[in-house]
DNA sequence: CGCTGATGTTTCTAATAGAAATACTTCTAG
DNA sequence: CTAGAAGTATTTCTATTAGAAACATCAGCG
């Protein structure tokens, strides 16, 4: 017998259980649209990518499959208008609903998954000289810099719309963390001015 | 005829390609100490923890292999005093120093990654009560305090040590960030609390 | 007419995460 | 005094995730 790894919920309703990313997948088609992978790519690389990962294509089909696999969504092909190449279009069910539902009332507050490279780095520091930190930071505080901004426009355009009010929400805040990334390069290299200056008095 | 991934460094020597951990492992090595699979486990769970990954066994011991094959560390095996198990300790090379120093300092600067759970539920507002969403952000505020905290002390174990000098400097990093995420958490409720009361005036 | 770029999907490999198995020892509570 | 929990130490297995690349079609542009 072929044992399937489930979980009963609250509800007492059994369902497969699922790794974060099939339901960042059932999150995104949760607000309703009828949408092909290439769109998931998109629409995850437009709001997700502030805060969640950014999905490989690879990743986001099989879980498109598995998805309807689970009845938590219903695909067809779409021939399209122009001659252009015929998709298949997913749409969430009712089950697929209530599922994402309840994996996000009650699924336990994991911690955030962060992996700081440039972080990594200077804490290598004895291998570096002062300059190469310096640098190091620089493009850091640049690359928060910019990302901040991206927030802040996609927030602007959000905000239009009352069904992605939550969405807006969650850009302020990338916002607000992208700003405080900036300064937080800012603030240590300020710590390695001083460190370096204290070495040679 | 194998083809081995390879890339060529500023100063000419070919090395093997590795991925990040393998640096990072490597990383904790040139401190010049002799360490276990088992010691690598706790030194990154103690320092790496708070801004990179905490690698599993798995990966430690089959880093520390492609490590010895590639050149970059040499191992040996300890009988214990006391009876308790063997175990093979692993040493950074001179190649090997050399390899993390051209990585140190030459490898681009990669944004970090983020993922961003209890985001990733708020932003799924909209399949949630105001209570639910309360509950993620106050017990991930805790989260980012305890971190924090954790953050603080081991800074102050840090600090006496001159060898420690950047690690401390980048668990200062740590302790702000994690003040700032306990602080943005704080600030989103308040959003959400807004928001909520705009709904039903 | 060939080039670039956008849409759209699949395949492959490597990296990563995490649990569990194995094995031995020391500490601790009943 | 002893059973069980917890610490040291390593290996094996599986699933998830990342990323590149291949494949395919068409639109627009010079």
């Amino acid at each position: 017998m072929a044992k399937k790894k489930a979980v009963d919920d609250a509800d007492g309703a059994e369902r497969p259980a699922l790794p974060a990313t099939s339901w960042a997948v059932l999150g995104l088609l949760s607000f309703g649209e009828e949408l092909s992978g290439y769109d998931l790519k998109k629409w995850s690389d437009w709001s997700l990518r502030f805060f969640y990962w950014s999905p490989s294509f690879s990743q986001i089909y099989s879980e498109l499959k598995r998805l309807e696999q689970a009845g938590y969504a219903t695909s067809r092909m779409v021939a399209q208008e122009t001659g252009t190449r015929d998709k298949r279009v997913y749409r969430i069910t009712g089950e697929g609903m209530e599922a994402v539902r309840t994996w996000a009332r009650e699924a336990p507050v994991d911690p955030p998954v962060l992996k700081h490279g440039p972080m990594l780095r200077l804490w290598l520091g004895h291998l570096l000289e002062i300059q190469q930190m310096r640098e190091v930071l620089a493009r850091h505080r640049e690359f928060a810099e910019t990302m901040r901004q991206r927030a802040e426009e996609d927030m602007e355009g959000a905000k239009a719309n009352e069904a992605w009010s939550y969405p807006t929400l969650t850009l302020k805040w990338a916002e607000r963390y992208y700003a405080s990334e900036r300064d937080l390069a800012e603030a240590m290299l300020a710590d390695i001015e001083e460190l370096e200056r204290g070495k040679r008095p």
